[in-house]
DNA sequence: CTTTGTATAATTGTATACAATTATACAGTG
DNA sequence: CACTGTATAATTGTATACAATTATACAAAG
């Protein structure tokens, strides 16, 4: 089931690089995105249109793009005619994105398990395979990926676009959080065994379960959280 | 306690206007926006840059960065040289977002009471006033807006920006929904007294009763929306 | 009649120019 | 020394120009 061998490159997406970068837009607002949460830029830095254009190589009409969607993202904060701030996830911000994931996230796999399609379901399969392969390789940065790509397919297959949305946004945000999870052995592997255990309940069309068994993958999720909190706020 | 008098004008915020359009792309967004909530754009059009900038009278540069600033929030869909095109808000939507706010809202409320402050009380307290008013003058209009703000100061006082942010998208898309409801005297006038209610459990730092008003308050308004859901399938 | 190729038009993507606004430095004044 | 006014620079706001891509119309071929 899950590849073998030392050298095997699974290919489910183009290496994973998922959205391939369509315009320079999107590029650059992927980029300023991700220097948000991994911290390059720390709240209250300004982001100034010229220099990121000048770091960048491309001219203010994308940077001005990407930050006016940075802007509706709630990341940065732009205050007319002087410029943009960042806002970024605090770690408060991550703890209550958790409480609310605690009381919606057992809705969306509620309704997946209601409306999953056979094709979802496949890919999902494939995702836990990949889970399992990188579980065992202890990497965590390609189990972050597929742990998000795990989640981004129950709530597609919620088949709800305002839940989906959320959802999607949240998990994202959170993911400095969920990588320093699975960098820990333990909880890989219980994130592992949590997601087979939705996946089954889902091939089953067991609403009920799924729901539960959901709520409780959060629940610990959370719980863990908790644990790395000191240490997330360091960075 | 309620403004008296026929012609009363009552001022919060100059005429209700919240937001002052400070940037051209700010006002063309917002247009857009509603243009597509109150249906002038239905989902499938597509929105052409060059004859928005024609018809709103501006240059393309804002039209775009309006159209990506929606793009983000899910009310259109951009495909990479082709064009936008409206998603807008279905009715199964707006039906998934009163469930989700079931779930949320009264967390919003339970969070406000252990953090709201003296300012925002006498803020909500000013709001519902002046709803009072406008119930007893049967104005639809006025009601939608200041039930807009009520909620938004009570979003505001959870202290919560994960939970303000969805809340307040959540809240702001349904209000083609949430018009229709306040039409209804009964209706308006039962919105009210649940408003009511809430600033005062708010008001006496009782989280649980926020909470459970709160969730109460969401449901009637779901319970509400299914009545007149036909209704607004029609538009 | 359908299909295919190609020129033309329409549209989006990116860069740049100019205007408006705000920040900064610094001299003058009390 | 603090304060204020003003010139200059830096930055954002908007419009436009040009490039790249995609849609459309229509003729030629099968």
């Amino acid at each position: 089931m899950a590849p073998k061998g030392v050298g095997y490159m699974p290919r489910l997406d183009l290496d994973g690089n998922s959205g391939y970068f369509n315009s320079l837009t999107d590029r650059i607002f992927k980029q300023i995105e991700n220097d948000i949460l991994y911290g390059k830029y720390q709240p209250g830095d300004s982001l100034i249109e010229t220099k990121l254009s000048r770091e960048l190589n491309v001219s203010r009409t994308p940077i001005r793009e990407a930050l006016r969607q940075l802007e509706r993202e709630g990341l940065v904060q732009s205050i007319p005619n002087k410029g943009v701030i960042v806002k970024g996830i605090s770690v408060q911000d991550i703890e209550d994105i958790y409480t609310i994931r605690m009381m919606i996230e057992g809705l969306a796999a509620r309704w997946a398990a209601e409306k999953i399609t056979e094709k979802e379901i496949e890919e999902l399969k494939e995702v836990v395979d990949l889970e399992e392969f990188y579980t065992t390789k202890n990497d965590p940065s390609h189990l972050l990926k597929f742990d998000s790509r795990f989640h981004e397919i129950l709530f597609r297959a919620s088949k709800s676009k305002p839940l989906m949305h959320m959802l999607s946004m949240f998990h994202h945000y959170i993911q400095r959080a969920r990588n320093i999870s699975l960098s820990t052995p333990e909880r890989a592997q219980k994130v592992l065994e949590e997601h087979k255990a939705i996946l089954k309940a889902l091939m089953e069309r067991d609403a009920e379960k799924a729901e539960k068994l959901t709520n409780e993958h959060i629940k610990n999720a959370s719980i863990n959280f908790l644990k790395h909190k000191e240490e997330i706020e360091k960075l």
